[in-house]
DNA sequence: GAGTGGTCTAGACCACCTT
DNA sequence: AGGTGGTCTAGACCACTCA
């Protein structure tokens, strides 16, 4: 399986002739990262730099840096500045690998913080989730992630106990599946996943040290043994520009029509 | 299969006592929203109805409502106004059935529209793609998509003629995997979609009626026949509020391990 | 033609990060 | 302590949509 290629588009040509002026920075900007003037991870100036060198109202530098934000070229650390955003790492939903695989795989330095870990009751959506009562106790683990030491997930995995009895006292730095798999012989059967664009909350935004309201992609992971229960429900918070979604099918049968 | 229930998450808690203006503004619309009061489609007041009203400069309305549209709960449509986003609509990549077909299955109502057709010249990235020397010709369609009158994705196809020569001569406001196969016998039997968040690039947005920049998710769906040829290349640009991905998978061999 | 959002200015104060 | 981004104000003009 080749590695996908730099998804191309309808192209992002520069802002014609006399468009706003934020987007005449934010192709000068976006030029200067391009031919690697600005190296993936570096800092840009500080907007009041921009301010005087580039002649705008502060305003309109913010505007452009925004659009880059949201085109993935930058990111910033709240209230510390803004940074070129490193290349996408790659996910496969359908691969039997966990984040530290994939993230090595891809040439890159994984790592895993365990933000906390307890036991709560379920609410009614868990419960419903697991089949199991409302109130019943879970095991709620919040974790973050970090590709070369930036943060780029913060995730709140969900188990039941009765699958995995005394989950908690392990080092939940590592796989979670690989634990489930090799101390409680729970495996994997089916996945399901959900993903869409989000807004980052205020807590997934403070653990990613991003600004609240930021763009971001939510992925869910229902993970199901091979008896229809559920194993792990995983909820991942991303940063929008850290990840690429990439999605290998052979086609199944064609019964699935009404 | 059960429609996936409304992904939850780690939750919107209203903004904590004393944060910004605007994010109480938010929380008042949000409510509004929340509570049926703003119904999915309806129009919000205008900006400077809220400045009056709410008390804010117009520059702190303007953050609210941009707040809200990263969130998917209000979109806006270039220079007439914010409206409440409708429900998003969920997508499969792995079910055999296209766009009308599963539209249609929610309850909504899809239709396409077919922008512009012709033939060009293959592009250096193109022509890797299919396997065909840089510069010959291809098929490229251009559409735009809706649910329930509103457009929420625009795409490119791009075909091999070889595969499916005169294709253009067809009707392409239904399913062109249909097409394919009836008139062509070219069936599909490898999917590779590819996914990540990104920015309406300026002729996607105006194709959308948005406003350039705005947040949406692209698309890049490559079919292939039982030979590996490539049948269809496919860059949808969606609007980020109105899709939400599903895979649903059985977990395949292991031998995926290095 | 009235009203809309889109862009832009030139200030200000604050909470927070960094050193 | 100095500098950063985050928030906010009160104006202004423009391009465009819509009735």
């Amino acid at each position: 399986m080749r590695p996908p290629a730099d998804l191309p588009a309808w192209g992002n040509r520069p802002s014609d002739a006399d468009g706003p002026q934020y987007l005449a920075l934010r192709d000068q900007i976006a030029f200067n990262i391009e031919v690697g003037k600005l190296a993936a991870g570096s800092r840009l100036p500080s907007e009041r730099q921009l301010q005087t060198s580039a002649g705008f109202a502060r305003g309109t530098i913010r505007q452009a840096l925004s659009q880059l934000e949201a085109e993935g070229l930058i990111y910033r650390r709240d209230r510390s500045g803004w940074y070129v955003s490193p290349p996408a790492i790659t996910y496969d939903p359908t691969r039997w690998a966990g984040f530290m695989a994939y993230v090595t795989e891809q040439g890159r330095v994984p790592a895993t913080i365990t933000l906390a870990k307890s036991t709560l009751p379920a609410t009614a959506a868990l419960a419903d989730i697991f089949r199991v009562a409302p109130g019943a106790p879970l095991y709620v683990i919040d974790r973050k992630r970090t590709i070369d030491g930036r943060s780029v997930l913060v995730e709140r995995i969900t188990v039941d106990p009765a699958l995995a009895p005394n989950l908690l006292d392990h080092s939940l730095d590592d796989s979670l599946t690989q634990i489930l798999k090799n101390e409680y012989g729970v495996t994997v059967a089916r996945n399901r996943v959900d993903m869409r664009p989000c807004a980052l909350v205020k807590d997934a935004a403070e653990a990613l040290g991003a600004k609240p309201g930021t763009a971001g992609l939510l992925v869910v992971r229902t993970s199901f043994d091979q008896h229809g229960r559920v194993v792990e429900y995983d909820q991942e918070y991303w940063r929008h520009d850290a990840i690429r979604v990439h999605v290998d099918l052979k086609v199944r049968g064609e019964a699935t029509l009404p």
